[in-house]
RNA sequence: GGGGUCUUAGCUCAGCUGGGAGAGCAUCUGCCUUACAAGCAGGGGGUCACAGGUUCGAGCCCUGUAGGCCCCACCA
């Protein structure tokens, strides 16, 4: 027999254990007829650094479930990849070249592309090497990039089909600009915060009518310039008149009207608002209603452009500064109100957006939205837990045309052309060669590059070869699972669905497995600039992947957000630790005996507990992993290790092994190797390293543990009826245990040797093991009196070398003291009889109640009766 | 304004369709015992936010109240 090293090293075992893995080709999914398919996409990491916390908990769901199915006999695909993340990507490249004094328009865009892919090339393999570090079971042959060469024909056949379906179009429309950035961004990428701002009132003279003033307050004075119009509410007694008259704009030349619309709100401000349509989206919303001029007053840099005033080309902020300061020469100024109003910014820099009026491709989404809502409805598409579902159909109900086009060098870009002489659109996945309306040949691809989302939303399907109808893509599509955070739901699993369900006809997964995000140990977020997060890697350095991801699999419901600490890492480790020596104990064992090839007939009590215990867990965590719980299994699965199965069945067991006759021993070490093997498997979607160095030291399979058989109720190994006996041994035992502390004898090998023996109930069910007791009191000598002479049923017989001492129950016991307890229980027996007859003898529980259940309570009770005699009669033979 | 969610031990959190209040950490007591001191044995600690209701039975379902958090929209 192989040994265990004595102390578990993580970082030795574990890098050569997913070698071996890779070595053996095991996580590789192949189409195969005589298996179900089961497949994951794992959300694909940007290319834009390394993982974080959330990238692990994120993994290790998915790799757990996938090891999981995979033990379960499907074949188990989980697909990686990575994402080009455009704008992520594209700013820190950019920032990483002027670092190096490089200004990316001087590169130009295919310069500018060459490094990027470079960065790419970089991140993706350092991530990937971290996924590795994990224990990522993913399919690595399969690595995918969302920017490679079959990703990118997807994108292309997508864009030019809802393009022809007459979903895609270009518009000019108000949108977000990123004025640092100079790309458009989509709503979802605008974070709304709430800054500190003024309220500045200021008098719009009426035209006409010398001396007369409309009062308006604005947070935003620069805009000013680009005002065609100030909005009135039409019911406004205030204001009512002026509808339809005009006011001189300030600052300018120009004359706009007073128009009266339901956006002006009486209770606000001073009930007049200035109407700026090219940078407001209400505005502009007012301005189509009321045909007003659209005046863009910006550069894409945000500086002002107003040609021929005095403005022009200064910084939006610097013109604030200086209008106020004219507005108040002017007397036109009225006050300066403090307010807190949200302000738009850019999610990946943090600069304040401009709404702008651009030409920009956008996706309809009306129709789209319909059946991805309809796949809740049906069944199709599930989330776990179930209420995210309703996050995600607030959302579709609501939803407006996505901006898919993006002013940036990094993505897909977009296959439209234009022809250089007319201008012609064509959209096209070639560059055409003659256009339609003139003839001529000669044109320009749009310059616009995709929404990053554009093509993760694709990521099911793009991977296994769609727009071809691959055997991977028939077979393992559509997806099982999609395991991913609360925060981009709406960023990618609604377009995910949308996008599956119209392009492929089905729902790209079944079930959506959302998580919470991981914080620090004060509930903050963890983020670069409070330098408080945690880096996976440090964490696998010090306690090893599977602490890691044991930490992040329990104590946490789906859903919800986690917290991390270090003192549960420790735990972790600890079981862990446990683990490893509770195995290398049973294997120092091993060779004492032989040990039967099948389960032997002459198991003893403890014996069929452990084994009914671990035959029941098996049903248990099967349920529980098929419902998603996995922070439930593992937790059932550490519980049955360390508690039933270390702290009592190996502690029972110990003196077969050591015992020289014990005909026994082969039973034990039987039920020892039984145990530990399922246990191992039960383990292993969790903890993948640990479990499978001790099952390869211990079993010398030519296949390793990760793709064995996940255990099944076993019949035969249904003890069930020893439950109660148990429980009553392990009374017995604790009452042993109390005597010893009350006769304050510490169990030291220094100590005396004594030996204890029980009531007959508690020998007989000992019959196997009559060492057990001896063990328990650390005895070198084991003295067990046959006769019943001197050991009444509630006395302990104590056996030192020299003499066997009797000792009644009561004088080792405080007898008050013991009656106490006795009857603390009683109460408690007492009580449950009397739940469980409640139960019984309500008629509707027993018409509603499933049979089995029904059937359960009754044995309770049973039991429960029998609980209470036992202790009704100890506490008579107390007297 | 719309939607969601939470309140359980000193701390952080589990508690699966209603049926014995749990874990980790912390704390207290006794132990270096031939797998494990990263350990063992034992103990203390909770009116499950509050008030009603449904039920034989409520941490769980319903209504209301108080407080916290998140998302969406909007604040000219």
């Amino acid at each position: 027999m192989k040994e265990l090293a004595k102390q578990y090293n993580p970082e030795e075992v574990e890098d050569r254990i997913y070698e071996m893995w890779m070595k053996g080709n095991y996580f590789h999914a192949e189409v195969n007829a005589n298996k179900k398919p089961f497949t994951i996409m794992m959300p694909p990491p940007n290319v834009t650094g390394q993982l974080h916390m959330g990238h692990a908990l994120d993994n290790t769901l998915q790799d757990s479930l996938i090891r999981f199915k995979r033990m379960q006999g499907y074949e188990a695909l989980w697909q990686p990849g990575c994402d080009h993340a455009a704008i992520a990507t594209e700013v820190k490249v950019t920032n990483k070249l002027k670092e190096q004094g490089i200004d990316k328009h001087d590169l130009g865009r295919e310069g500018f592309l060459k490094e990027a892919w470079k960065w790419k090339e970089e991140y993706e393999s350092r991530i990937v090497d971290q996924l590795h570090k994990m224990g990522s079971s993913a399919d690595w042959d399969r690595l995918r990039f969302t920017m490679d060469e079959g990703c990118s024909k997807a994108v292309e056949t997508t864009f030019i089909k809802l393009y022809k379906k007459g979903y895609i179009y270009k518009g000019s429309r108000i949108i977000n600009w990123c004025p640092v950035c100079h790309t458009s961004l989509s709503d979802a990428e605008v974070i709304h915060e709430e800054q500190e701002g003024h309220f500045w009132h200021i008098n719009y003279p009426i035209a006409g009518q010398e001396g007369r003033f409309i009062e308006i307050a604005t947070t935003r004075p620069e805009t000013m310039l680009g005002d065609t119009a100030v909005a009135v509410n039409p019911e406004d007694p205030r204001y009512k008149d002026l509808i339809g008259k005009n006011v001189k704009l300030p600052l300018t030349d120009r004359e706009i009207p007073i128009v009266g619309d339901e956006h002006a709100d009486m209770e606000v401000g001073t009930g007049a608002v200035k109407i700026t349509p090219a940078h407001d989206p209400n505005d502009f919303e007012v301005g189509k209603r009321h045909n007003l001029p659209e005046l863009n007053i910006m550069n894409d840099d945000a500086t002002i452009n107003c040609p021929g005033s005095k403005y022009h080309g200064m910084d939006r902020y610097e013109a604030r500064k200086l209008i106020v300061e004219d507005l108040k020469e002017l007397g036109l100024l009225v006050k300066i109100m403090p307010t807190k109003h949200n302000v738009g910014t850019h999610d990946r820099c943090g600069t304040t957006v401009e709404p702008m009026i651009k030409p920009q491709w956008f996706v309809k989404m009306a129709e789209m939205a319909k059946p991805a809502i309809k796949a809740i409805e049906t069944g199709d598409l599930q989330f776990v837990p179930e209420n995210y579902s309703k996050t995600y159909l607030h959302w579709l109900e609501n939803i407006k045309d996505w901006c898919i086009s993006r002013q940036l060098w990094w993505g897909h870009r977009i296959p439209a052309y234009y022809c250089d002489d007319c201008g012609e659109m064509v959209v096209s996945s070639e560059v055409p060669t003659v256009c339609p309306k003139c003839g001529k040949n000669h044109f320009t691809q749009d310059p616009d590059t995709l929404d990053t989302w554009f093509s993760s939303a694709l990521w099911p399907f793009e991977t296994l070869g769609w727009p071809e109808e691959t055997p991977e893509y028939k077979y393992f599509y559509p997806t099982n699972v999609l395991v991913t955070g609360y925060d981009i739901i709406f960023f990618w699993v609604v377009r995910m669905v949308f996008s599956g369900i119209e392009q492929t006809g089905k729902v790209p997964f079944g079930k959506v497995l959302i998580h919470g995000l991981v914080r620090d140990d004060q509930g903050r977020k963890m983020s670069k600039s409070l330098g408080n997060g945690i880096d996976p890697l440090e964490v696998i350095k010090t306690y090893g992947a599977d602490a890691l991801r044991m930490t992040l699999l329990t104590g946490n419901a789906p859903g919800n957000d986690m917290r991390f600490y270090w003192s549960r890492v420790e735990a972790s480790r600890n079981f862990m630790n446990k683990v490893w020596n509770a195995s290398r104990f049973i294997m120092m064992n091993l060779d004492k005996a032989d040990i039967p090839e099948t389960m032997p007939e002459n198991l003893s009590m403890a014996d069929r507990w452990i084994l009914s215990k671990v035959n029941n867990l098996v049903t248990d965590v099967t349920r529980n992993m098929e419902a998603f719980d996995l922070g439930i299994a593992l937790d059932k699965v550490q519980n049955f290790i360390w508690e039933e199965f270390c702290d009592w069945y190996i502690e029972m067991v110990k003196p077969r092994l050591w015992s020289e006759e014990d005909e026994t021993k082969g039973a034990a070490l039987w039920t020892l190797k039984h145990v530990l093997i399922t246990s191992l498997k039960l383990l292993h979607p969790f903890c993948p390293f640990i479990t499978e160095e001790i099952y390869d030291t211990l079993t010398d399979s030519s296949s390793p543990l990760m793709r064995q058989d996940w255990p099944s109720y076993d019949k035969a190994l249904d003890f069930a009826e020893d439950e109660a006996e148990i429980e009553a041994i392990k009374e017995a035992v604790r009452a042993i245990r109390n005597i010893r502390t009350e006769m304050n004898v510490a169990p030291s090998r220094k100590a005396q040797n004594y030996v204890v023996t029980t009531n007959d109930r508690v020998r007989k069910t000992f019959e196997h093991s009559k060492v057990f007791f001896a063990t328990l009191a650390y005895a070198s000598e084991v003295f067990i009196q046959e006769d019943k002479n001197g050991i009444a049923d509630d006395a302990v017989s104590v056996a030192i070398p020299d003499a066997v001492i009797y000792i009644p129950f009561a004088d080792l016991v405080d007898i008050e003291k013991e009656k106490e307890r006795l009857l603390k229980e009683k109460a408690k027996w007492e009580a449950e009889i009397k739940r469980s007859e409640g139960m019984l003898n309500n008629e509707r529980f027993i018409s509603k109640a499933p049979e089995a259940k029904v059937q359960e309570e009754r044995d309770k009770l049973e039991k429960n009766k029998q609980m209470l005699k036992q202790v009704t009669d100890r506490l008579e033979a107390l007297h």
